[in-house]
DNA sequence: AGTGGCTCCTGGCGGC
DNA sequence: TGCCGCCAGGAGCCAC
């Protein structure tokens, strides 16, 4: 599933690859991969070159510069509109994948960029949940004023003031909360499952339940948790690959995100699975308990989450890092 | 307004 | 062995 490490890893990987190159090209073999017409799409992107990539919670950005008429090649739409820079927006939901020179024979594609010089930008996906749009860069605040998007989680807006304020008065469930990307932009099931074992809380506690000690630990936990998986290059749980096909290891070293029925890696109690706004919870019921205080070393000083050092989890870093 | 539930979509898996 | 039905989940939509 990618979420904001896996995204960013995605980012970094086109980061040396695509930016410079001219967008020859829009195939949409799947009109369903957006609510925009292929040829709207192509009279977007077509005849552009890519000058960045940037990300705004699970959504892929690239910036494209104003058209380029190689000679008569540019007809159609994209030839009496709009022609100044536009800006594509790529959300991979639940298996996209963006590959960059595909292999002869790769599967098929949702839609391909056909790139200058001679490589293509396959986007597949196989539950078809991902989506594409394109606009002039002045839409793009819009967009995501419409979707309501919540601060990013490593922008200067996601402050522990924020997050209190965003807790409070709360009663959904604070794994609900974490996945709502109006509060916080980027986090999905297995970062909120790992972030609130790391923060020692119980997925079902209310969130404006959550005290101002544990605000903080959730604070420094999701940020924690987010980098470790951008520093693993995200996790290749179901089929996520970045753009040159290399598979994440965050999987590897996650603590409960589907390790149900197996050992929690600090106190050696069972990992529990639960359901929580229809999305599997993953929790270990010693490590996070649903009364407050109850927790393993809960009583140590404020913002101290390392766990007990006879059972340090692999991955378990220092906060601050 | 806030919250929960449904929907989309398809490969994989368990049960019979 | 083969078939059926359920499950996974990000985000948009709708109902309460």
């Amino acid at each position: 599933m990618p979420e904001l490490p896996e995204v960013e890893t995605v980012r970094r990987r086109l980061l040396t690859c695509l930016p410079g190159l001219l967008l020859r090209e829009l195939v949409v073999n799947d009109p369903s991969v957006s609510e925009q017409s292929a040829e709207e799409l192509t009279s977007l992107v077509a005849g552009r070159r890519v000058t960045g990539l940037r990300r705004r919670g699970k959504y892929l950005l690239v910036d494209l510069g104003p058209t380029e008429a190689p000679g008569a090649e540019l007809t159609g739409p994209a030839a009496g509109g709009y022609a100044g820079p536009a800006v594509a927006v790529i959300h991979l939901r639940m298996t996209g994948q963006l590959v960059f020179r595909p292999e002869p024979g790769e599967r098929p594609a949702r839609f391909i960029w056909r790139l200058e010089p001679g490589t293509e930008l396959y986007f597949q996906d196989v539950r078809r949940f991902g989506r594409l749009w394109a606009f002039e860069p002045a839409a793009e605040e819009d967009f995501f004023a419409s979707r309501c998007m919540g601060p990013e989680p490593f922008g200067p807006e996601f402050t522990l003031e924020y997050l209190r304020g965003a807790l409070a008065g709360r009663r959904a469930p604070l794994k609900a909360f974490l996945l709502d990307q109006r509060r916080i932009a980027g986090v999905g099931n297995i970062y909120a499952d790992e972030a609130l074992y790391r923060a020692r809380l119980h997925p079902l506690r209310s969130a404006g339940s959550i005290g101002p000690r544990e605000a903080l630990r959730l604070h420094a936990a999701l940020l924690e948790t987010l980098q470790a998986g951008i520093d693993h290059e995200g996790s290749s749980i179901e089929s996520f690959i970045d753009p040159a096909g290399e598979r994440g290891s965050f999987q590897e070293i996650l603590n409960v995100y589907q390790r149900t029925g197996e050992s929690c890696r600090v106190c050696g109690t069972t990992v529990e699975r639960t359901v929580v706004g229809g999305r599997g919870t993953h929790y270990c019921p010693r490590c996070q308990p649903r009364r407050r205080g109850m927790a393993p070393g809960s009583r140590r000083r404020l913002g101290a989450i390392t766990p007990p050092r006879s059972a340090k989890p692999a991955d378990w870093e220092a906060p601050g890092r």
